[in-house]
DNA sequence: AATAAGGTTGCGTGTATCAACTAACGTGGT
DNA sequence: ACCACGTTAGTTGATACACGCAACCTTATT
């Protein structure tokens, strides 16, 4: 197992990394949760799931399927279809890659990131209202960490196991 | 939107908003990935899913179906439904509440638990894995303020938008 | 031409929700 | 006491959505 090369004794190690599987387990759920009761779906059927894509063609600029696919750590066909409603709604835009005829280079309209800014705009709200009692630092902090937990984890890959995952069970 | 009653400018608070955000994404894709990766399904189709169900009751012992749907955030039917599948595995029991006909206390049976435990191991296994590198201190911050945002969610239930929830998109 | 690489689409699975249904509790009227 | 009524707890069926795999088409590359 991990060998701590800090002061901590292993078991602190492991109950600490118990309690935060579960803060982690409930984290997800609630995030699920408020996703699903805001968001429902797009108004104009816009999959809820596909605004991930918006945010990273926004957030990185125009790219290709497969490399959303891999920054989303998605399938590219889930990737292909989501991208394909966001066209037909006309929030993203599908220009043939002029370096590579197979390619696809997605990006955003301009009513795109136009919607898109308006749920930022939303979903920033509801997250300043949710962090306004904390003060600046911790919030700083929470970020910080959590960006460096994600690293870990996208480096750490290989093994896994989250948060209850299935082992044998013997009996009937 | 939310005042901040400490130091922050309200631009710096959404723009760490936002950043935030865009960690919640990315840290709920990474979880599910690594979910689906290892958990899979129980090797005795036990569904992943229903693991939470089993770490409630461990954690907080016997509950009845609708505690467990509060607790974690579900419907009813969800929960009776994951129940069935682990009272069939024999990982749960089902005992009629003495107190309530109706009812149905649910709670984990000795080879749930060992279940259970095994997963746990697993989990924390990696996690401590990931966390390896982190200091001591870190980790219990990470552990804190997660915690301290799921309760801030939990309280602030009503509104809601995660991460790119739609809007409107007045074009075709 | 043959092979490889980029995407799209059909199909099956897992998971969750809604709604209809059953069973048991509890109240009030007779 | 007894029975009808509405209520509450839970189960089960139908349905929807999102994801992943795999087969398929198209364009590059050699």
């Amino acid at each position: 197992m991990a060998s701590t090369r800090n002061g901590a004794t292993p078991q602190a190690e492991l109950d600490l990394a118990d309690e935060l599987g579960y803060q982690l387990v409930r984290f997800v759920r609630l995030l699920h949760k408020a996703k699903s009761q805001v968001a429902k779906q797009g108004p104009d059927g816009i999959e809820r799931a596909a605004y991930a894509i918006l945010f990273s063609l926004i957030h990185d600029g125009p790219q290709r399927t497969s490399k959303l696919a891999e920054g989303l750590h998605s399938e590219i066909s889930t990737i292909s279809r989501q991208s394909s409603s966001l066209v037909q709604h006309g929030l993203v835009e599908r220009q043939a890659d002029p370096e590579d005829g197979r390619a696809c280079l997605l990006a955003a309209t301009a009513e795109g990131e136009r919607v898109f800014e308006e749920n930022r705009k939303q979903r920033n709200l509801w997250l300043a209202g949710v962090l306004a009692e904390w003060p600046e630092e911790d919030r700083h902090t929470l970020n910080t960490l959590l960006d460096r937990l994600n690293t870990g984890i996208e480096e750490h890959s290989p093994q896994i196991a989250d948060d209850h995952s299935p082992v044998q069970a013997k009996g009937a």
